[in-house]
DNA sequence: CGTTTGATTGACACGAGTCAACACCAGTGG
DNA sequence: CCACTGGTGTTGACTCGTGTCAATCAAACG
């Protein structure tokens, strides 16, 4: 069974054996961290990069005010720091939201790594390059949707994004944060957030039970939120059905 | 007198002599293109990587309803398309504000000079990473920050991203753009841009005479946007006084 | 069991959007 | 030379999406 990091890069285009098996033995250093702990602050140098295996993060900023935005979530098989090599210091904080299992790979290994295959320095830099991308997409979503098509986004691009490291099956997946940390992504307050989540429920077009979201139709809430998946670059084929996920599909109840 | 791409990555760090000259010969195919014209169209698979040398540009999506998202201001030195060669299409368009002269580097080209220039490969590096970076303050800025703030936060990056190539002075820059683009890159509408502008003008911490924007007093509107400068990473002592721009620092009139 | 954390709901306030009118140019053509 | 035009900036009146505050509820937990 591949790790997380090999599904994700290969989601950008196929790996060879060989470069499989040196990205499996990449994934060492695991550690579990405890929900709500931050993984890395703003001003510190790393001298490893870190891989989500299990579990949500996020980057985030506190304002003066004490207001939190949150920039983007991380989800396993993300990179934590991937850019710290080059800029020096983290200029934002990262933090668990949910238990997280984390990977330390260290700077020497990585290095070693992206001189011998090339392939797989091709598929950091995809990486990356889509980080920012899903970054773009995160503007547009606080700019210019409305709250309710906004969240809306934001569940269809998780859908993919966890169906690529098999997190989620077709219809739905785990998200274990509070509505408190939507707003946050969204630029919202949780009130509202709670208000948006019960009219899409009412709409039909999900339904929550605890931390487990059932897209009932993922179409249709692309559609209602003008998702296109293009932005993610995903390889051609390279979207797995993914397992069951862990609670059903029952009706749009809470 | 240096271009502004040697001038911009000389911000990361120190470029060596040959270094210097083989990003000035990078520098051919100049154009000049007409304000409002799309430079890139999303879809679209350009086979060179484009520069701007002059004027503004900006990255923006257009939603079913019409609304447009700016998603960043593309001024002299930036790269319009650095990430196309690994992710094949542009997922957005990017389009020109004023007139603008770029520049078009050859795929083949740009990648005999990474090849053999190290140094200048770090630093392409690392401008796509703090075009990253900026983004992230972008969501950081219409996510949780009033408007007037947002505005304030906007003009203290634009006065350092400027000084940097030499287009803006020490209080001061030309900004050949509308409040509506101002509007569109904040998520607000054009009336409510003009209102902000009335009210930053009237507490004297800008002022603005057609096309020329005065910073009064920089670290006082730094201090009011809650503006760090880090995320721009900027290598030390890189920040050139610049010359005088235009128009004078008069009194806060219109 | 109290305690705590997160979800839910209602009442009310406010920031920002919308609509519409007008001012001010710069450019155009009669 | 001067109406005419279109784009941009400015302003006021009104509306509406979201935020704020506060109370209640539900589930998790030591």
């Amino acid at each position: 069974m591949p790790n997380v990091l090999t599904q994700k890069l290969a989601s950008f285009g196929p790996l060879s054996a060989t470069e499989r098996q040196v990205l499996q033995d990449l994934i060492r250093d695991i550690q579990t961290v405890p929900a709500r702990q931050d993984l890395l602050r703003e001003g510190e140098r790393p001298d490893a990069v870190h891989v989500i295996l299990n579990g949500f993060a996020c980057r985030y900023t506190i304002l003066p005010d004490g207001a939190r935005q949150i920039i983007a979530f991380l989800v396993p098989g993300d990179f934590c720091d991937s850019h710290v090599f080059v800029l020096g210091k983290m200029d934002h904080d990262v933090g668990t939201l949910s238990e997280c299992q984390t990977a330390a790979i260290s700077a020497a290994a990585l290095i070693e790594v992206s001189e011998k295959h090339p392939g797989i320095t091709r598929a950091l830099w995809w990486s990356t390059l889509v980080d920012e991308a899903v970054l773009r997409a995160w503007v547009v979503n606080i700019g210019r949707r409305t709250a309710k098509a906004a969240v809306a986004h934001l569940f269809s691009e998780l859908l993919i994004r966890l169906r690529l490291v098999g997190f989620a099956s077709r219809t739905g997946f785990e998200l274990p944060i509070t509505q408190h940390d939507i707003a946050d992504s969204l630029g919202l307050s949780n009130v509202h957030v709670n208000r948006v989540l019960k009219s899409l429920r009412k709409d039909g077009l999900i339904a929550v039970n605890g931390d487990s979201v059932v897209i009932v139709d993922p179409e249709r809430l692309e559609k209602y939120s003008s998702f296109d998946e293009a932005y993610l670059h995903l390889g051609a084929a390279s979207l797995p059905n993914g397992e069951p996920v862990s609670s059903g599909g029952g009706p749009p109840q809470r």
